[in-house]
DNA sequence: GTCTATATTGGGATAGAC
DNA sequence: GTCTATCCCAATATAGAC
């Protein structure tokens, strides 16, 4: 239970504290070994479940040694950790590519919306977070990871609407937590009955709510 | 595996298909045992999570044997089915008690956003679905059961509305869903950061644009 | 119907050779 | 750094006495 007294690099590592879009973080930089066990559990996670992910299978999904995951991560809990570190920055990376792939405006309001849409109608795309969600809440240190994933979405979501500084931000970071809110929402509607709940119904509707309150609000208006 | 072969009343139990909200179905009529070990497994649920729901801690928790889990529900399995289908069948109760102690009107409508506000609010009410979700996202059977809790909430936010039949029911149909994905969405928010989010501005928001809707709309205003 | 005791499996962790 | 072999423990399931 005490990391502290391990060997190898697998020792909890020191970080002040997780930048929201720290620029390259996380694991690219792994040995190769490492970065095999991240994926393979990464593959389980998303396929089977957390429940799935019993050290023996994640070795044999990787072919690497059950051994090798104590060298790399310390013990199980390590590799949690890593893998959590790791959907939380390519979630927020491939938030922020979607948006700004397009300049500042009514293009870049669209994408937003158009890649929310696309998230809530991929059942895939939302597991793994949902699988993470329940211990999250139960682990100090993964809550705080993944808590700091939905501030970097809420600030993208800001930026977006031009309005990550200046006096409109405080009025829209509730709109933010309502964006998000309704992708997570939807997805879990979606995912528990795709043909029952008519999700694309849901989504245009709330496309129609948000441009109404936009335009009430004389902010972007994305005709 | 097989459950066919299993003594006891502990097989599963026919049901033709599972009414949205029948009666006073599931498990009142329980022997006391099987009672006790039933409200062990969902305060184990609450407190510490699908993961501590072992045979051992449910049956020390229920001051019952270990094997009368199996003698009265088969297996772990069938536990679960029966835990799950007391959450549904408490869930869905409760939405209804809680919009029917009203007149049809504009009553019933605050009530109904009341309460999903008191729900987002308190962190603990929204634990047992999230922790069931991704196991009920593998599982066939707890698919279908939760997704009927899902459709019975929409049945009722409809008949709140007072869009059960009539024209109105097919425009409505989306808004259910958005209400419950507000619901879910801003659970999540808040059991993750408390603090950071402001939950309470965003629960305000949203009345607001709801309010703004039905008044677009022609339909009850809920001044 | 309920209990004690046990069979069996699989999980996480680590020692020690290479 | 990596692998094999092993340890220890917890979990589910069930046999069989009462």
């Amino acid at each position: 239970m005490d990391g502290s007294t391990r060997k190898g690099p697998g020792r909890p590592r020191t970080r002040g504290h997780l930048g929201a879009l720290s620029a390259k973080d996380p694991i690219e930089v792994l040995p190769p070994t490492a970065m095999n066990i991240l994926t393979a559990a990464r593959r389980i996670l998303e396929q089977e479940g957390f429940g799935a992910m019993s050290l023996s299978a994640i070795a044999e999904e990787a072919g690497e040694a059950k051994a090798s995951i104590g060298y790399h991560f310390g013990n199980k809990e390590g590799l949690i950790v890593a893998l959590v570190d790791s959907l939380v920055h390519e979630a927020n990376r491939g938030l922020v590519d979607e948006t700004h792939r397009f300049p500042m405006g009514e293009q870049r309001v669209r994408a937003l919306i158009e890649g929310e849409e696309r998230i809530v109608e991929d059942i895939a795309s939302y597991r793994p977070l949902l699988e993470i969600l329940p211990h999250a809440m139960r682990d100090e240190s993964l809550r705080a990871r993944i808590s700091e994933l939905y501030a970097g979405y809420r600030e993208t979501i800001l930026e977006v609407l031009d309005a990550s500084t200046g006096p409109d931000r405080a009025m829209l970071q509730p709109f933010a937590m309502l964006m998000i809110a309704m992708v997570d929402g939807l997805s879990i509607q979606n995912a528990l009955d795709p043909e029952g709940a008519n999700v694309r119904a849901a989504t245009a509707l709330w496309e129609q709510m948000i441009r109404a309150y936009l335009r009430d609000r004389g902010l972007i208006d994305i005709g």
